[in-house]
DNA sequence: AGACCCAGGTTTTTT
DNA sequence: ACCTGGGTCT
C-alpha cells in the first residue's frame, strides 16, 4: 500500500515525499509533477499514520486548486479520509479561524466579507466626502495602494507616473494616504465588514494577541504544506511561519520562475529566501519535465535565463525534440486573427487534433475580440475564459445584498444598495439625514436608520419605507437563523416579500432582458440550493462566505472548458494548465512585455509571464506578431517583443505573411474608413 | 427616476 | 474605439 505511493516517482520527487520532518522547499519547475508530489506526500503522511488527516494543513491559493487537490488525494487515501484534511485556501482558512475567535480582538462574529467590488464602492464613497483629491487619484489606484499596505508590502505603493501631476503631489499623496486608509478602515469597521486583506491580517493579529490560542493551532496542525509558494505575500508568509513554528514541519512548493502576481503583493523573494529563514531547510529541485518537448523547454530555459533574480534551474525532458517553434508575422490584429484560425485548421488537418487541444493565449483581454471573430466566422468552437460578469450583474448584487443584510444588518454597502430597491420612497434627503447620525462611524448605518425613524428625523414617506425595510430584514434574519432553516425556500420567500420578480419586470426593457435577469436571480437560488446540499453544516453565513471567497467562478465556466472547443484566455489564467498546442498572440513590445507593467513591476515579471505561456505547451508552440495594431483607436506600428529574440534561432521557424513596408504604407492614407453613424437605440 | 452627454482611461486579477 | 462614471437636464 505504502509503496504504491512511491512507485511512479522519480528520485527527487520521492525524496520530497519522504522528507516529512523539518522545513522543506520544493522548487518545482513547470510540468515537473508538483501536484503529484504534494498529493503523494499527504497520502504518505496519512498512510504512515504520522498524523491524523485532520492534523494536516494544506494551503492553496484558489478554491479550484483546493478542490482538485482534494480529489486527487481522495484517489489515494479515499474520499472520506480526504474530507478530514484541512485543505483550503488561505482566505477560507482564515475565515474559519475568525468566525470562531474574532471576538477576542473586539470584532463581531457575524462580520460580512467585503468583496473587491464592494470595497471599491466604499473607497469611492469616502473619496466623495473628500474634496480636491478625487481628480488626482482613481479609486482603483487607491484600492491597490490600500491592499499593498495592508499586506505589509515593503515597497512603497506605486505612485501614478503621469506628467500632468505636479511634482510635489507625490509627497502630499504619501502623507495623505495613511489618513485615507484610516477612514477606509473605520468605514469597514462600522459596517462590521472585513475585506480580503483583513481576513489574513486579523488572523495574524489574533494570533499575536492571543498566544495561547495560537498555541492550540500549532499543537493541532502537525504538518503544513503550501502550494504555489511563489505567490505568497508578506502576511501569508507570516501566517505560515506562525502556525508551523514549533514543529517546523513546513513544506513549501513553488516555482520562482512562475511568479506572476507581484502586482498583487506576492513576493517571490520569499521563495528565494526560504533557506535563509530556515537554514536547515532541505531544498529539492524538480527539473524533469513530463509535459513538453525538448524544443519547447530549450526555448523556455533560454528565455528565463535572462532573469537575474531567480534560482537557476534547467528543465529537461525525454519526450523528444518535437517540432520547431513557429513564428508567424501578420499585418495587423485582424490579419493575425485570421492567421491563427488558418494555422489552427492546418494543424488539425495534419494531426487530427481536437479543438480542445488548442489554447490561444494573450497578455490582455482586449486581444480576444478579433480572434473570436475569426474563429466564429470559420465555425470553430471556442470558449473565452475570464471576465467576471456573473457577480457583477445588478440582480445578483441586489439579492446578495439582501442576504448579506439578513446575516449582518450593519453591512453598509449592502444597506445602501438595496434600501430603496424596490422603491420605498427613501431618497437622498433621508439618506443624508441618516448618514449624519452615523457621525464619526460609531453608529452603524442600520442603527442610525432605526433612530432616524424613531426620532422622526425623516419625512413620513421615507419613514414608512424604512420601517418596512427594517421589518423585512429583521423577519428574514430570524428565519435564516433557525436551526436547519431551509435556505433556498426562505430566500425565495424573501424575493416574494420584496416582489423582486415584479421589480425586474418593471426595470427590464425587453422580454428577453427580463428572462435573462430573472434567470440570474434563479441562478442565485440554485447556488443556495447547491450549498444546502453539499455543505457539512449549511447556513446563510456559510453560503455568503463561500461566495465571497469564490469570486466569479460559477461552475459553468469550469464545465465549459471540458467541451471540445478552443480555449482563449490570458496568460495569467493559463497558469497551471497545459495544452498540446499553444498559440501566443501579440508578441510585441508594449503588450508582452506590457509597457505599463514594465514601468511598475520591471521586466522580469513580464519575462516570467512569457515563460509561463511557453511552458503550457505539450507538443507545439506558435507565436504570433502583428506589424501594426490598433491602440486606443490609433493604428500604430509595433516592435517585435524582445522575448522572441531571446529564443535561440535554431529552435524557431519564422514565416512572414505581411511585409513591413506594405503595412507601413497602407497606414497613412486609410485613416478614414467610412464611419457608421450611431443610430438611435432601436426600441423593443 | 430615467435619459443623455461628456471626459477620462484603457493589464494582468488566485481571494 | 470603447466603456465607465458622473453630472445635468427633463
Amino acid at each position: 500500500m505504502i509503496e504504491t505511493f512511491l512507485d511512479d516517482l522519480n528520485p527527487a520527487q520521492r525524496e520530497a515525499v519522504l522528507h516529512t520532518e523539518g522545513p522543506l522547499l520544493v522548487l518545482a519547475g513547470a510540468g515537473s509533477g508538483k501536484t503529484r508530489v504534494i498529493t503523494r506526500r499527504i497520502a504518505h503522511i496519512v498512510a504512515r499514520k504520522l498524523a491524523k488527516p485532520s492534523h494536516i494543513l494544506a494551503v492553496t491559493f484558489t478554491n479550484k486548486a483546493a478542490e482538485e487537490m482534494r480529489d486527487r488525494v481522495g484517489e489515494l487515501v479515499g474520499a472520506k479520509t480526504a474530507q478530514d484534511i484541512m485543505l483550503t485556501t488561505f482566505h477560507a482558512f482564515c475565515v474559519r479561524v475568525l468566525r470562531a475567535h474574532i471576538h477576542r480582538i473586539g470584532y463581531r462574529k457575524d462580520f460580512s466579507i467585503c468583496g473587491e467590488g464592494d470595497a471599491r464602492t466604499l473607497v469611492r464613497r469616502i473619496l466623495g466626502d473628500l474634496d480636491g483629491v478625487r481628480e488626482t487619484f482613481s479609486p482603483q489606484r487607491l484600492q491597490s495602494a490600500i491592499s499593498l499596505h495592508k499586506n505589509g508590502c515593503d515597497r512603497p505603493p506605486p505612485f501614478p507616473v503621469d506628467d500632468k501631476i505636479p511634482a510635489d503631489t507625490e509627497a502630499k499623496y504619501r502623507a495623505w494616504l495613511p489618513e485615507f486608509i484610516g477612514r477606509y478602515q473605520s468605514a469597514l469597521r462600522a459596517a462590521n465588514s472585513l475585506d480580503f486583506d483583513d481576513l489574513l491580517a486579523l488572523t495574524l493579529e489574533l494570533w499575536r494577541k492571543e498566544p495561547d490560542l495560537l498555541a492550540k493551532f500549532q499543537q493541532h496542525y502537525r504538518y503544513v504544506l503550501v502550494d504555489e509558494y511563489q505567490d505568497t505575500n508578506r502576511i501569508q508568509y507570516d501566517l505560515l511561519r506562525a502556525i508551523a513554528e514549533p514543529r517546523r514541519n513546513l513544506c513549501v512548493v513553488g516555482d520562482d520562475d512562475q511568479s506572476i502576481y507581484g502586482w498583487r503583493g506576492a513576493e517571490p523573494a520569499h521563495i528565494l529566501a526560504f533557506d535563509r529563514d530556515y537554514p536547515d531547510a532541505r531544498v529539492i529541485t524538480l527539473d524533469q519535465n513530463y509535459r513538453s518537448t525538448e524544443t519547447i523547454l530549450s526555448a523556455a530555459n533560454a528565455v528565463i535565463a535572462n532573469n537575474a533574480e531567480r534560482r537557476a534551474k534547467n528543465l529537461w525532458s525525454t519526450l523528444g525534440a518535437g517540432r520547431p517553434i513557429e513564428w508567424i508575422v501578420a499585418g495587423d490584429e485582424e490579419h493575425e486573427a485570421r492567421a491563427i484560425m488558418q494555422w489552427l485548421t492546418h494543424i488539425q488537418k495534419k494531426t487530427d487534433a481536437a479543438c480542445g487541444d488548442f489554447a490561444v493565449l494573450y497578455r490582455s483581454n482586449l486581444q480576444s475580440r478579433p480572434i473570436e471573430m475569426a474563429l466564429r466566422q470559420a465555425g470553430i468552437p471556442y470558449v473565452v475564459v475570464g471576465g467576471q460578469e456573473f457577480f457583477e450583474r445588478a440582480e445578483v448584487k441586489d439579492i446578495l445584498a439582501y442576504l448579506k443584510l439578513a446575516a449582518n444588518p450593519r453591512n453598509e454597502t449592502a444597506f445602501l444598495r438595496v434600501v430603496n430597491v424596490p422603491r420605498r420612497g427613501i431618497g437622498d434627503a433621508a439618506l443624508h439625514r441618516i448618514h449624519d447620525l452615523c457621525g464619526n462611524g460609531s453608529l452603524s448605518i442600520w442603527d442610525a436608520s432605526l433612530q432616524a425613524v424613531r426620532r422622526g428625523l425623516v419625512e413620513k414617506n421615507a419613514a414608512a419605507g424604512l420601517e418596512s425595510f427594517h421589518r423585512i430584514i429583521e423577519t428574514f434574519r430570524k428565519r435564516f437563523r433557525q436551526p436547519d432553516a431551509p435556505l433556498r425556500a426562505i430566500a425565495e420567500d424573501l424575493l416574494d416579500a420584496i416582489a423582486y420578480r415584479a421589480e425586474i419586470g418593471r426595470t427590464s426593457r425587453t422580454p428577453q432582458q427580463f428572462e435573462q435577469r430573472w434567470g440570474n436571480a434563479e441562478a442565485v437560488l440554485r447556488a443556495i440550493e447547491i450549498h444546502e446540499q453539499s455543505a457539512k453544516a449549511p447556513s446563510l453565513a456559510g453560503f455568503l462566505d463561500e461566495n465571497a471567497l469564490d469570486g466569479d467562478d460559477d461552475r459553468q465556466s469550469r464545465e465549459k472548458r471540458r467541451e471540445d472547443a478552443v480555449t482563449l484566455m490570458t496568460i495569467h489564467s493559463a497558469k497551471g494548465l497545459e495544452f498540446p498546442f499553444v498559440f501566443i498572440a501579440g508578441c510585441e513590445e508594449g503588450l508582452i512585455p506590457h509597457d505599463r507593467s514594465l514601468r511598475e513591476n520591471g521586466i522580469e515579471e513580464e519575462r516570467r509571464l512569457f515563460y509561463v505561456a511557453l511552458t503550457r505547451a505539450k507538443r507545439h508552440v506558435t507565436v504570433f506578431e502583428a506589424l501594426a495594431r490598433n491602440r486606443f483607436g490609433r493604428i500604430c506600428m509595433t516592435k517585435t517583443s524582445r522575448f522572441l529574440g531571446e529564443i535561440p534561432s535554431e529552435l524557431v521557424r519564422r514565416r512572414v505573411l505581411a511585409a513591413r513596408e506594405m503595412v507601413e504604407s497602407a497606414m497613412t492614407p486609410m485613416k478614414t474608413k467610412p464611419r457608421r453613424k450611431r443610430r438611435p437605440r432601436p426600441l423593443a
